[in-house]
Formats: C-alpha cells, sequence, structure tokens
DNA sequence: AGTAAACTGTATATTTGCTATACACCTATG
DNA sequence: CATAGGTGTATAGCAAATATACAGTTTACT
C-alpha cells in the first residue's frame, strides 16, 4: 500500500497532468478556437451578465489592465459586448453576444460531459470514503487558503 | 451530504488554487527569487546530474528551445553550470554550482515541510478511505491520460 | 458650488515562458 | 565518405499578465 508521501506526490503529478491538459486551447463552434483564459472569462460575463470591467479582474484574479485587454479581444472575436452602464458613464456593462452565448453553451456542455465521466469515476468510490475525501480536500483548500493570503 | 459533482467542482477548485499559489515566485536564500519553471528545472537537474538540453526538455514536457533558454537564464543568474560532455562534442551536461545546489536544498526542505502539512492533513484519513483515495485518482490519471494523448 | 479624492476603464511598455522555424554542428549508419 | 538524424541555439513571434501612468467620471467634503 502507498504511503502518505507517495499519494502527495500522485496528488501533485495529477494536479500538474490536469492544468497542462487545460492549458490546450479548444475548439468551439465553426472554426472558433478559444483559450483557457478566454473561455473563463466568457464564463464569467455568462453567469454575470453586465458586469463590469473591475468586477471581473477581480473575479479572474487579475489586474483591470489585464481584463481590460482580455475583454477587447473576446470584443474582436465577436463573443462580448460593452455597454455604457446606465448608472454610470465611467462604468460599462459586459455581455455575451450571440456568438460568445453559444461558445458558452458548448463549454457548459463540454464540462457536463467531462463531469460525468468524474462522476462515474467517483461512482465506484466508497461512499465513506467519499465523506473521507471531501473532509480532507477542505482541510487542504483551508490550508491553501492560510499559505496564500 | 455532498454529491459527487459538488465533489468535483471541490477538487477543480482546489486545483485551481493550488497552481495559483504554485505561480508566485518564491524567496530562495540570500535575496534570490526563483520562479515555478525556474526552481522546477533546478530539481530535475539536481536530481539527474549530468543531464542533457533533450533530456531535461522531455522531462518538463517543453520543446528543446524553451529548455535551452532556461538554462541560458539559470546559468547567468549563477545556479546552473554546462559542461560539454566527455563522450561528444554535440552533448551539453548540466549541473548545479554550489549556489543552485543550495537552493535546491531550500526547495526541497520547503517541499518537505509541505508534504508534512499535507500528511498531517492525511493523516486524519482512515486507511480504508486512504485506499479508495489512492484507486480513484489513479483512475483519474489514466482517464487525463487517454484524453490527453 | 467647487475642489480634492477615489474610482472607472485604457494605453503603453515590459516581462515571462513558451512555440516554431531555421540553422550550424556533431555523430552514426549505410 | 556521404547523408540522415541527433545535438544545442538563434531568432521571431505569441499569449497572458504586470506595472505605470493617465484621462474621464463620480463622490465626498467643506
Amino acid at each position: 500500500m502507498k504511503n502518505d508521501k507517495e499519494l502527495a506526490w500522485l496528488m501533485e503529478r495529477i494536479i500538474h497532468k490536469y492544468i497542462q491538459y487545460e492549458k490546450i486551447p479548444q475548439q468551439y463552434c465553426d472554426g472558433l478556437v478559444l483559450t483557457q483564459p478566454e473561455i473563463h472569462t466568457i464564463a464569467i460575463i455568462g453567469d454575470n451578465e453586465g458586469i463590469n470591467v473591475t468586477a471581473l479582474a477581480k473575479t479572474r484574479g487579475i489586474t483591470k489592465g489585464a481584463a481590460s485587454q482580455m475583454i477587447y479581444k473576446l470584443r474582436d472575436k465577436g463573443l462580448v459586448e460593452k455597454r455604457v452602464s446606465p448608472d454610470s458613464d465611467a462604468e460599462l456593462n459586459l455581455f455575451l453576444t450571440e456568438m460568445g452565448k453559444k461558445a458558452r453553451e458548448e463549454h457548459l456542455n463540454r464540462y457536463k460531459t467531462n463531469g460525468e465521466k468524474f462522476a462515474s469515476i467517483l461512482n465506484s468510490v466508497p461512499k465513506e470514503a467519499k465523506k473521507a475525501m471531501v473532509e480532507f480536500f477542505e482541510a487542504f483548500e483551508k490550508e491553501l487558503d492560510r499559505i496564500s493570503g
């Protein structure tokens, strides 16, 4: 049986593999290829119609400048629309175009499919063990929050 | 109790948090700050004294060009040394300098400390559940290998 | 009302880590 | 001994992000 250290290594290796996989740009509808940061931004706007640039930056965990640039790129690709806020001329509200919504939909579907694959693997895990896993991950997350902040 | 989907989300969130944490450049001895790719390269050279550029690139999963550039950077920082291979004039053998070894040592210690924190969290996981986790992760890794390659 | 502070988004230059392409050099195989 | 394949490298370019500075807008204060 593997010891704790080996289990930790296994987890680390998997995390890196997963991230490596995520980095590969994916094809969405009609020849549209989007990178991870792009589709992530689209997902956030889709989940928060009318969000502004500052809030988007905060959600993504990047600077306002970076968010602004990403928005320009997605607008040029015809995926995102900028509208001046009805409340303030200094503020922009962000929306998905029809095409943006289509990509978002596609992304959600893929996410769901992956989640189902996940779930089918998880399915073979006994209930007791699953409970222990949740507890473990929550402790792990707490530790990550501690050392990061 | 959380269902499978929620557990999947929890895992995804943690993976991203962990990667985010890893991205922060860390300080090693006397004001030396190293990024993740840098210290990762140093770790590989430390574990494989005399490795050549091509093998390093393969281990890191990057192109030879990228590895070459990284080596130049680390050499300029005084952490890595290049020596022409005694077997072939076309080949270089890579070694850590004293300073490189110091950084490597520091990294190992930190890794160990993190691992211990990890282990103490893992410690509270029942043995049966741990076994299930290993099985789950191995299935997960297999799935990742399948969709990536 | 008038002004300063704080917040909006943006422009610009720079950085990091990588790829792709082309290349010069060395080695091995026929 | 030629040529195919393996070394490492130079160079240009890209994606994503930071840092800095800035112009315009809103808020707060007196």
